[in-house]
DNA sequence: GTGAAAGCGCTAACAC
DNA sequence: GTGTTAGCGCTTTCAC
């Protein structure tokens, strides 16, 4: 058995019918032609039989659509990329198209070349989270008529859903002042916020949520609550040391700035009693599980895929995404 | 600009040639077809100009190639399979094959599911890594002349690239055997191995590894010194409590069988003062960047991605996949 | 109820 | 050096 690939003339001979009544049983416009039972039967029978599949090269050539839905992510291995990408899958089957997803290692260059590869394949459309450079994979796909949307990290050619960083920001803030405890000294007595680049679009928003949350309860934020040390944790690192010698300790609270910096964070307080540890409320932007196994406690900020995804999905389901529209979802604040 | 979608027939108009010269001149196939440089120069720029892209359905239903490569992954949100699925695309990039990866979620439907729409979209060859059932997936892909290898998880109808367990546990209880102190109390002086399922391959293999050391050492390994515990996090933490108190305290080693146990003896040993956990030495089989984030030193055993990964592109490009050999890749032992 | 035929966009003989 | 032609496997009028 199993006779090397089938196609629809084959089933079409075996049956003693044409071609094109095998292709309307097997795609399932028979009804439409009002095909007698026995016909449906018979064919489907020896489908299965001959164990064929669809084309799916010809058959979406002839109809041009593919049934591919495409998503750049930075990286594969990341906790949130991971479970977008988790999410994207459910949400892509849910609605019959085929997910294809594919990483672009934060290069803008790779960002296009597999843009335009999955056009090649006729994705029908494409959802571009966290890229480096949004608005180029916009005008390509934008010429080639696909519909996409930006995730995360918002583009100014296309509409995009992203972390409503300022809120998530005023939220953790908020929970840091009240649950922590009040420090003698003066220039410890002072949320810090570590990590980020201010210059980013995420950073700044989420300062602006940290200083206003700060200001309205105490007036004026300094700039040296602000460390915008980046996003590497050897320079984290580098960074709560250096604010642990000015402050001749710990601070009151901590406004940890994403994972990679609570990591360079870690490798610091380890080198702390834990009673010092004990006197500091941390706070982190952004989830990861392995939080759970801290020997401190920590407040974390979790985005929330399912809804970022869903508004994503919405919008290319509304065809709106050309309306350059930012949609801003609501994380979830965890205490670990 | 930016005519809808242009073809090869767009194109030749455009440049008054024929359509088989366009295509030459874009597939690259132009030199054996000695073209006129200045007619290649003309269609490239034209190309470019128009956004010309190739549409790979089409092309591919003509040479019946679609220069996609497929793997199957359980899960995107895991270290180990978002680094595989990483490697992968690396690597699959490198061959000039456009990787694929999708998550089938543990589900032996889905799985099938899965590759038959991958087959349906004519792919050229599948990894299918740590599949519930593998040798279903091996059956449908041999009835229609795909090409494919198991990975992390053999099987019995294709060729296998798996970790080499047996070696590994070996390494890594010498390992706790060299680096642990002697405890006085005789039931405490020795390593127990925590969780994984008895009747699991890779947890059979690491359990004789592990036995075979300790024996050669020592003599016989009781049979309470193996509690294959599952690999949920919960019924390890249970399961290390109980040992606690059976033995009256932790034993002089600890040999964690994954990551996912880990978590669970974490949470409860959270809950012993920090001189006790200094007089036990801790083992992992398998890896995870938090470790390095914890409190006390840990031993851990970390698949070698990349040869698990080059081992089974070797078995593709060699087309001997379908010898059902297991090749056994050695991991590596790393002190966090 | 079902078949014949055209064509999706591309490639590769074969022609000249 | 380049054009003509015949499909790849499918869907979809239109015809009967």
């Amino acid at each position: 058995m199993a006779t090397r690939k089938s196609t629809i003339y084959d089933l079409a001979k075996l049956a003693d019918v044409s071609a094109s009544t095998v292709s309307a049983i097997l795609n399932g416009t028979w009804k439409e032609r009002r095909i007698a039972a026995k016909t449906v039967e018979k064919v489907q029978l020896l489908a299965a039989e001959q164990q064929y599949t669809l084309n799916r090269q010809a058959s979406g050539l002839r109809t041009s659509k593919s049934g591919l839905i495409g998503m750049l992510i930075p990286l594969h291995n990341s906790r949130f990329f991971g479970t977008m990408a988790q999410t994207f899958e459910v949400m892509a089957r849910a609605r019959g198209l085929y997910p294809i997803v594919v990483s672009t290692l934060r290069d803008p260059a790779l960002e296009l070349e597999t843009a335009s590869a999955l056009i090649s394949y006729r994705i029908e459309s494409l959802m571009v989270l966290g890229a480096t450079d949004p608005d180029a994979v916009s005008r390509l796909c934008t010429s080639h008529g696909v519909a996409h949307v930006n995730v995360d990290l918002p583009g100014t050619l296309a509409s995009s859903v992203i972390s409503d960083n300022y809120w998530g920001a005023q939220q953790l803030t908020a929970c840091l002042l009240l649950h922590s405890t009040p420090q003698r000294v003066a220039r410890r007595n002072k949320l810090y916020f570590l990590g980020g680049v201010a210059s980013d679009y995420a950073t700044r928003r989420r300062v602006d949520g940290f200083s206003d949350t700060l200001t309205a309860q105490f007036g004026l934020v300094e700039p040296g609550q602000i460390e915008a040390c980046g996003y590497e944790s050897s320079g984290a690192e580098a960074a709560i040391k250096a604010l642990y010698l000015r402050l001749g300790g710990l601070p009151r609270a901590l406004f940890i700035n994403s994972t990679m910096v609570l990591e360079g964070v870690i490798l610091f307080l380890k080198t702390l009693p834990a009673a010092e540890l004990a006197r500091c409320t941390f706070g982190c932007y952004d989830w990861d599980p392995f939080a759970a196994y801290l020997s401190f406690p920590l407040w974390m900020v979790r985005q929330d895929d399912g809804g970022l995804l869903g508004a994503a999905f919405d919008i290319l389901d509304a065809g709106s995404y050309a309306e350059g529209r930012v949609v801003e979802i609501k994380p979830a604040l965890l205490s670990m």
